[in-house]
DNA sequence: GCATTTTCATACCCATCGTTACAATATTGG
DNA sequence: CCAATATTGTAACGATGGGTATGAAAATGC
């Protein structure tokens, strides 16, 4: 907090982006997981040899638990943003779910969520990681209840459950998304999963009683 | 099914248990993970030497694979069993959620599901490793909607969700279980989230409306 | 332009990894 | 008791793991 200044930098600059560097480090880990990722696996992944990366995050363990803290921030700050503009708690858990299999499907290949696919078998002994992994599910619960309140408080008779408790329904869902990803399920199943979960935790959209089964196409990135 | 000769072993015997030795991998692989356990910790849980590993089992893929496998097999039996023991669906869900508590929180550590909470990192490169991991999911969700199956037909006005998709919802709440119980999350906060989803996916008792929040004790053991 | 400072590239270090020869040991069948 | 067979214990193998020393390269400040 106190040093600010601009960039008195002496020396040779880098010629890399640690933001940028740091997304290919998380997808390697992504893939591979920690311990199954390799200091070359992260070179080839980067394009920066050894030293560049220790120097400039440190070891190993540093760089995975700075990736993760990266996903979680970004994830979690996109996942609010997703569940505030959503006009109704429906379309909110919806819009967040739809976003989260898109992740979770990667290109192709079911990759699950970064962290509550990667972290869990570190989390027994490192208790940075576990904290992680912590932080990560508390996140999400928080965002769910404060838009399940919301919607309390704006009149949308919702869920038979207190903000809380839906809240951490609806987080358990994302969980089991990433986990079933992972073990190759279909989008189709994904998609058939979460739509479940909005007709159980939000009530139909006001008209009719049609349950719909397509996810629909829009809002597309 | 064509050789069931009782013993015509030559040669000298072996001097352990495979499904006791399987355990004890298990145990080891489910602190640890798969590429975070090594032989030498494999022969120190085991107290086997690793030709005797390697030759009873084959290499540690093989015995990783075959310490799924068990898991898998004896956690759904006993799943099963536990659901289809119970009078009711609430009181199914219940057991079944304090059961999987008991297990996933281990001696006082959270160690989650072995299969859920290893297998993913691997799933992803690994064929043999995302079938088990599906197969796993794949068993939970049959349990559960033959549970709930037989409730509706039983005439217990249950869920407002068919039986596959409410099985899908519940079983996702385990998969969540384990995952917070890797967070460190205490056991008072799995009973809580277990107890929502059974107010949930389960009409109240019948009688009266009080809901339960102590987890009780009983069929210990 | 020259000293200073930081980054980049090559190579190397030691530890540990999974796996396997090899020989000693223990059991079965005769 | 002896040949045959399977398991056990010790030790070693090559490969790869994470981490780092050592200069060359590239920028800043005066």
């Amino acid at each position: 907090m106190a040093e600010t200044i601009p960039t008195p930098r002496r020396g040779r600059p880098r010629s890399f982006d640690a933001h940028e560097v740091l997304q290919q480090v998380q997808d390697a880990f992504w893939k591979g997981g920690f311990e199954g990722t390799s200091i070359d696996d992260l070179t080839g992944a980067t394009g920066l040899n050894r030293p560049s990366l220790y120097g400039a995050f440190g070891d190993k363990h540093a760089l995975y638990l700075q990736a993760l803290r990266q996903y979680r921030e970004s994830t979690l700050d996109a996942g609010r943003q997703i569940l505030e503009d959503a006009p109704t708690l429906r379309t909110a858990l919806e819009d967040i779910y739809r976003a989260a299999i898109r992740i979770y499907m990667g290109d192709d290949d079911g990759r699950g969520c970064f962290v509550s696919s990667t972290a869990p078998p570190e989390a027994v002994h490192d208790t940075s990681v576990r904290r992680e992994l912590s932080a990560m599910n508390d996140g999400l619960d928080g965002h769910f209840e404060a838009r399940i309140a919301r919607a309390q408080a704006e009149g949308e008779v919702c869920t038979a459950l207190p903000p809380d408790e839906a809240a951490r329904i609806a987080s358990a869902v994302l969980h089991s998304l990433s986990v079933r990803a992972r073990a190759g399920a279909s989008k189709r199943a994904l998609h058939a999963l979460a739509q479940s979960a909005v007709d159980l935790l939000a009530k139909a959209p006001e008209t009719g009683s049609e349950s719909g089964s397509e996810p629909g196409n829009s809002t597309g990135g």
